[in-house]
DNA sequence: CTGAAAGCGCTTACAG
DNA sequence: CTGAAAGCGCTTACAG
């Protein structure tokens, strides 16, 4: 009942305390034979070293500090799996924090004493002066699928990892072009997301080298029912609507995809195409056989933890890394008109 | 750079470490002008109490460890959410872990040795001889929607907090008796998890006060893929297909429901009744509109709070709590022959 | 109300 | 290789 420590181990094993620290410190040196005793010793009473203590006097604690807030769109439930184990397997561990505003100052002074050794912050930004308390306290913070707003010597104030949205954007842009589309509309997520900008910036890129204006623009906040909302407004006037969606993610693709289908009684593609982005589970489910942007999510955890340890081990600068991302083309956009489109052949299948 | 500590205040506001660290423990006794002045200097240095050493010396860490599995299974992401919240707001947080594998024992040594002062289960189980060591250790372990073994003397020997799975399968039952169904299948979950067992039982139930034979079995594993390789089986034989599929929780069933209409053409529920269990986020989508049954999460989530308060606070007796659980009806469940079932109506709608 | 002191369970130079 | 000792940053009786 009461806690087993390293004093009662030593003194079963008739060694000092010292030692057994030794014999549970990976490289300390200790005596075969000894190092034998002490953990004959440990197993017959069930010891197992206090990882608080140590932290406490090492200072480093081991723990990182997970800030999370719309586990909603199934695309974070995935980065948590991955980033936990991946965590796990460096011998680290993760504190989660779910924050439902979008301002996670609250939660992190909570996180700060709990003397993690790094934040990472998915799908929500820091205000400066938290971010600069981290800084000062030396704790490296990397965003997570979000940039950080340029600092005033147009650095990078926050370590971030994302995809490369703006080239995502982009080639979807070109897809719908490529297709035929001439009435192009774009759901965004969050206007101060960094996600949802780029995104329509690379769409906007491709629409302006093709001399095509944007025909529509609606905000869905990332959300399911304002998404279906956002698409009604889009789509009330029947004489003047999209002929292609294209969302800022995948969760308001498929919120637009019931609407159009049950509300609005449309066809996809024929009558509209749609196009998500971050390619969750269910967009490859049948029923939406979603085309849309795949982030990948394995070398955003890799980017992830080499930018926390490179922080940790005192590399000051903060960066910022974006990975590629892919056009995972399904059956969710068509061909329009005697255009001069190819199909949508290559398709990735995705089971 | 370097943290500061109640040393560093004690010293700005001229007084003793003590009077710092009883500045920040609720409910010392500190003069009102000392408080501030002490207040003052903390927040100019920008103090945070390092809980790390304050776990140490007080011996409760105020942290809880959470074991999951299947997350892409969207019942917990929600589960997560609403956990991590509920213990944030009573002033504890959540060391996450992965655990890939069933047995999660491997990944309890390590939770342990974070001296939490609580674990929670979610869809795992833990070895009896981890459960002891937890046991001895004075660390209390809830699962979660999983129930234990029967311990040696018929009681439980870990508490847990499930629905009342058994009378949410004996519901589904007798609405598909009721709707005048005679070939229900049963597509299982985890052979070896309670909740699977538990619901079939319930199923069993209602079939057997109706004399009426179960038509069909096979098992899906919690799982996407077997669960449509399992649903394949079942309806191979056109002759003798199933008019009723009852699946063990929703995310087989959407799986069932996808297979079903694209790879075996049929319709639901014309050719083919399919009901769930869960009532994820999914199975409100027009694409399904999933009949189910509901678990509340809500006072799942208050039950294992008070069930790991309690044990926190010296209760020693694991308890065993169930909570209802509600049948969602939606569109999947069809009225069969000239039988006098009734419509599906009293829909709970659910948007 | 306040301070000096002991102690939580470890790690890690420092001698031997 | 091994032990005695200092110290990580707090809390909490105990005197005053």
């Amino acid at each position: 009942m009461k806690k087993v420590t390293a004093h009662d181990v030593a003194r079963l094993a008739e060694v000092s305390q010292s030692a057994v620290s030794r014999t549970f410190t990976p490289g300390a040196s200790v005596a075969p034979d000894t190092r034998e005793r002490i953990e004959k010793a440990a197993r017959k009473l069930g010891y197992r070293p206090n990882a608080i203590a140590r932290s406490l006097i090492t200072r480093r604690s081991r723990i990182i500090g997970l800030v999370m807030s719309y586990l909603e769109n199934q695309f974070y439930p995935v980065v948590i799996e991955r980033l936990c184990q991946a965590l796990q397997q460096d011998g680290y561990h993760v504190l989660l924090f779910i924050s439902q505003t979008e301002d996670a100052d609250e939660v992190l002074t909570d996180i700060l004493q709990y003397q993690v050794d790094g934040i990472v912050m998915a799908s929500t930004s820091l205000s400066s002066a938290l971010a600069s308390d981290c800084q000062n306290a030396g704790i490296p913070v990397v965003l997570f699928n979000r940039v950080a707003q340029m600092g005033a010597m147009g650095a990078y104030a926050t370590s971030s990892v994302t995809s490369q949205n703006r080239d995502g954007g982009r080639m979807v842009g070109e897809l719908l072009l490529r297709t035929g589309h001439r009435r192009i509309a774009w759901l965004a997520g969050a206007e101060n997301a960094s996600t949802s900008r780029d995104r329509e910036a690379g769409l906007r890129d491709a629409l302006e080298a093709a001399g095509m204006p944007l025909h529509a623009r609606a905000v869905g906040h990332y959300d399911f029912a304002e998404a279906r909302r956002a698409v009604l407004a889009m789509f009330k006037d029947p004489a003047n609507r999209p002929d292609a969606l294209f969302s800022a993610n995948d969760h308001m693709a498929i919120a637009a995809l019931e609407t159009l289908r049950t509300e609005l009684g449309l066809e996809v593609p024929r009558d509209v195409s749609v196009v998500g982005f971050d390619n969750v589970p269910q967009a490859a489910w049948p029923s939406f056989h979603l085309t849309t942007v795949q982030q990948n999510i394995d070398e955003m955890v890799d980017a992830t933890r080499n930018l926390l340890f490179d922080q940790m081990g005192g590399q000051i600068m903060a960066r910022s890394v974006d990975v590629p991302c892919v056009l995972v083309e399904r059956g969710t956009v068509g061909v329009r008109d005697g255009q001069a489109g190819r199909k949508p052949t290559k398709s990735r299948k995705t089971p």
